[in-house]
DNA sequence: CTAGGCATGTAACTCGTTACATGATTGG
DNA sequence: CCAATCATGTAACGAGTTACATGCCTAG
């Protein structure tokens, strides 16, 4: 089992989901392309720590919905609480941030104002999704024994970094203004 | 060229270095380890973007010496405008967070606060390594012609990213402790 | 005396991306 | 009419990790 079986687990504890959901809903914290995650959920299938119902749909393509079994939850609660790997990010932003005493004023605050453009963009995704989870669940969703408890706390660890990062951006901004 | 390889451009601008040093100093905006370094620095001097000289040390091995050349300059220089690629981050641990209404409080908890102790490493680290900047080159590192503004506003990103993190997992734990 | 740092490399493997492939429906 | 969304899959390739391989030096 890698990283990626893990998270698809976990995303099917609350309720059942397809491939195509698991993708959209995956994104907040591991991103995956569709082509990795069909296979996947057949050997997970095969593995029996999850089973598929065909679900057909109008005015839509059918659907394979997939829902975790006793045996898959089992297998993901005994994961929880061994150390997790040491995290990776990677970012061709800032390598260009590294490099950024090779160009120009004007280039180096186009890079930094197309990047806040680009986390506002996720921040007020984030900002709704939170309020519709508090909206739907009220106080409950901040207790751990809400169904999406965990879900909540990724969004709220999202959003702070999203917005952590524009203000930084304004910042390394500020100091290209006073550059030269 | 693949990002790592301009990871590593980026990393010989301000001066030359071993592939073990790039290792260690890419830790902070990409990581890789030795195996994928050492080949592709290789490809590189293929390309005649870096050359390499062979230094003798005493008391320690042997290294290479990379330096970046004008071609791997302008090839570097061209590529920063273009639009980076959507930054990709994986963290097992965010996995666990995820499925963290599957276990108890007190496994809860301690996952949290491993992260603290994982994270207030690092936050130690960043702070020691602005510091030296700053006493070494003054002000003049908030300027865009210093040399190392690119890898000091790096540094600031991660420290101010990492600062971030330990306040949520603290909220994270007041949640915890106020729950069932 | 042994664990860890310094230093470089290759081989085998897994993980992840891009491209190929199909097809219906909806909104602009 | 064209682009986007829904929906699933495979094949080929590139990126990244783990394991294999070597060897000297230093600090506890």
């Amino acid at each position: 089992m890698n990283a990626l079986g893990y998270a698809l687990l976990s995303m099917l504890v609350r309720k059942p989901r397809s491939g195509y959901e698991l993708k959209q809903l995956l994104e907040v914290f591991w991103q995956a392309k569709h082509s990795q995650i069909y296979p996947l959920l057949t050997k997970l299938q095969q593995e029996e720590l999850v089973t598929s119902e065909l679900v057909g749909q109008c005015g839509k393509p059918d659907k394979k919905n997939y829902a975790i079994t006793e045996k898959g939850l089992s297998v993901l609660k005994e994961w929880i609480p061994h150390p997790p790997a040491i995290p990776v990010s990677r970012d061709e932003f800032l390598i260009k941030v590294n490099a950024i005493g090779l160009t120009d004023i004007p280039t180096a605050k186009a890079l930094f104002e197309e990047r806040i453009a680009f986390v506002n963009k996720k921040v007020a995704y984030r900002e709704q999704e939170i309020k519709s989870m508090e909206q739907t669940l009220g106080e409950d969703v901040k207790d751990i024994s809400s169904k999406s408890f965990g879900r909540y706390l990724l969004f709220h660890r999202k959003l702070r970094e999203n917005r952590e990062e524009i203000e930084w951006c304004r910042w390394a901004l500020s100091l290209l203004d006073r550059s030269r």
